[in-house]
DNA sequence: TGAGTCATGTAAACAGTTACATGATTGC
DNA sequence: GCAATCATGTAACTGTTTACATGACTCA
């Protein structure tokens, strides 16, 4: 049970409502740790009702109101249980690679237009990293120091895309 | 859904137990598809249940009786039927880095452990499918072609393995 | 004598996905 | 007028993990 541990992490660092850390998920975190809106939504209410986190009602005009929910001193002390115990190995699920190992009973040209679309993405999600980690870079201190783990963890992120698309070439490359 | 998809694929290139599958997802699948005995037991069941495998017992001495799973006509169809489906996008669940993201709350000394550790795995990883990849290289036609494909999706798994291998390296360096 | 391998299975708990549901505002 | 963004939620289903269960053989 991790998710509630990578929330409890995010909202340590900065605190926000249920859609801001969907989306500091996807942006930040989603390769290593995915997690849809739903997911989150509900591990949140389970957090607040654990009191864990709590929330504060914000009443915004124009849009609809939000929750913004922060770490309680259980929450720290939850996590902090949690970073002595020893961590799960990776685990990747990758279907594409199912798809090639089976790959003799596939279309060829199917398999290379689909091999070369998930490149592309990959190839999106790359560059969205090394902008990320730019504007790390770039901070000023404190807040450098403050988001030098979370940008540690970011260029596994870059490596393990730099990987996959090195893979790619290669393998479109031999399939061809 | 695509443990079965996975079960089917290398049931194609070469029929086996469920003890066999086991240890074949484990040494040459399972950076990319993880699996443990549970849920291939069950998948194994499910899917003779729905006719897209068969099997015959062999009965043993000294060792237990073990079933033989082959794919059907019925099967191969299924796995052709999927391949034409677009896969989904790799996920990658990494609970080391949920540790490393919130690793202000943490003991330096336990962490640089931690992540020598996991290396250490890693590397033991890697190795693993160096040999496996030479294996394959070394084999005699017509088998070298058989395994064509799947040496190919052993590939990333050693790009990745080196990634990660890499990336350690320089994050012991950066938080020492 | 204790660990590891061969070989299969069940049940409960937990995690993740898909589909359904609402509704105002902003930009093209 | 349509899609995207902001913002939250429920319900049903599917997939994964953990714990329990058995039992003979082999090697150090």
């Amino acid at each position: 049970m991790s998710l509630r541990h990578a929330i409890l992490a995010m909202l340590d660092i900065e605190k926000g409502s249920g859609y801001d850390l969907v989306k500091r998920f996807d942006q930040s975190v989603s390769y290593f740790w995915a997690a849809s809106y739903q997911q989150i939504y509900r591990e949140l209410q389970k957090l607040e009702s654990e009191a864990l986190l709590e929330s504060e009602e914000v009443i915004q005009q124009g849009k609809p109101d939000k929750k913004i929910y922060e770490v309680t001193p259980d929450g720290i002390s939850e996590l902090q249980k949690w970073l002595e115990k020893p961590a799960k190995a990776m685990k990747i699920k990758e279907p594409l690679l199912i798809k090639i190992y089976a790959g003799e009973l596939a279309d060829t040209g199917l398999l290379i237009e689909e091999i070369s679309q998930h490149k592309a993405a990959h190839a999106t999600r790359l560059q969205q990293y090394q902008e990320m980690s730019e504007l790390l870079i770039n901070l000023e201190q404190p807040l450098r120091s403050k988001y030098f783990l979370p940008h540690q963890t970011l260029k596994l992120g870059i490596k393990i895309e730099e990987a996959w698309l090195e893979w790619a070439e290669e393998t479109l490359e031999a399939i061809t």
